[in-house]
DNA sequence: TGTAAACTCTATACTAACTATAGAGTCAAG
DNA sequence: CTTGACTCTATAGTTAGTATAGAGTTTACA
């Protein structure tokens, strides 16, 4: 199989594949003679592993590491549970920091008190420094 | 004062602010003789406005919307409702697609059954695709 | 006055994980 | 034999900066 079904069969693009093998994650198939790649069914597996790696939002380093452990399956699989341990943490503290945000975000939106022109919506003052907020000190 | 204490003062970093000149997000100050760039205090203000915006996880294509609307006060203030309704959404899909991931993740997490080595871990195995999956069948 | 340290300048490369293009070569069908 | 579909490599672009290299400028001090 060339590239382009494997692309097709894999839903990685033509690319991505390309570019997984640059970086190691997949190794250098076969050439036929006119120097195109030619790929046997053991790749889709492969490449749905790291698929399914990514659904997850591991990073391609993280990815390449697992990737390493399957090929040398004696080893304690600790690596494993930390790895996964560690882009919990990640996740979690990414979703607060999100929240957080949403949270600024909903106040801010609040400020605009239907002023019907850039000058006088308050959002824009919000984001001012308060040098510039409310010269007058007439703000509640 | 020169751009070393601007950085100090604004909290920005010295590449940072040339960057945020270089895409127009502040306009090039004046030049000493030697070529230093030389600025007022009215550009802490600007650097502050893009803090608090950036703190907001607003792109710097954002921003610029919203400096370029800080300078044409007349114009109505939609458009600037608009941006944060718009990115408000996109904060609120990113968290939930966080939640779904942080709760995939946790799963898999439980899969490695307190295995020893690699091999047996269930995590990889959860990952790799359904082919390779429990091939006799003594999966619960 | 000389010089060394501290500062600044531009230009370039790097980050992550791809995507998109240019320009060339290969292959199959009609 | 030509057309179109496919593939190849190499390069540039994306975001929002960070980190150099190598050169020039300014300040402090002996």
């Amino acid at each position: 199989m060339k590239i382009g079904e494997l692309a097709k069969r894999s839903g990685c693009s033509i690319q991505t594949i390309r570019y997984y093998e640059k970086e190691g994650l997949i190794s250098a198939p076969e050439r036929t003679e006119g120097n195109f790649r030619l790929y046997n069914s053991v790749v889709l597996e492969k490449l749905s592993f790291i698929k399914n790696c990514r659904a997850l939002d591991l990073t391609l380093s993280e990815i390449k590491h697992l990737v390493s452990l399957q090929n040398s399956p004696g080893t304690p699989c600790e690596a494993v549970n930390e790895m996964i341990d560690t882009h919990l943490l990640v996740v979690e503290s990414r979703i607060s920091d999100l929240k957080k945000l949403h949270g600024d975000l909903k106040q801010l939106r609040l400020k605009c008190g239907n002023a019907r022109s850039v000058d006088q919506c308050g959002i824009l003052g919000e984001l001012l420094p308060k040098l510039e907020r409310s010269p007058s000190g007439t703000r509640k």
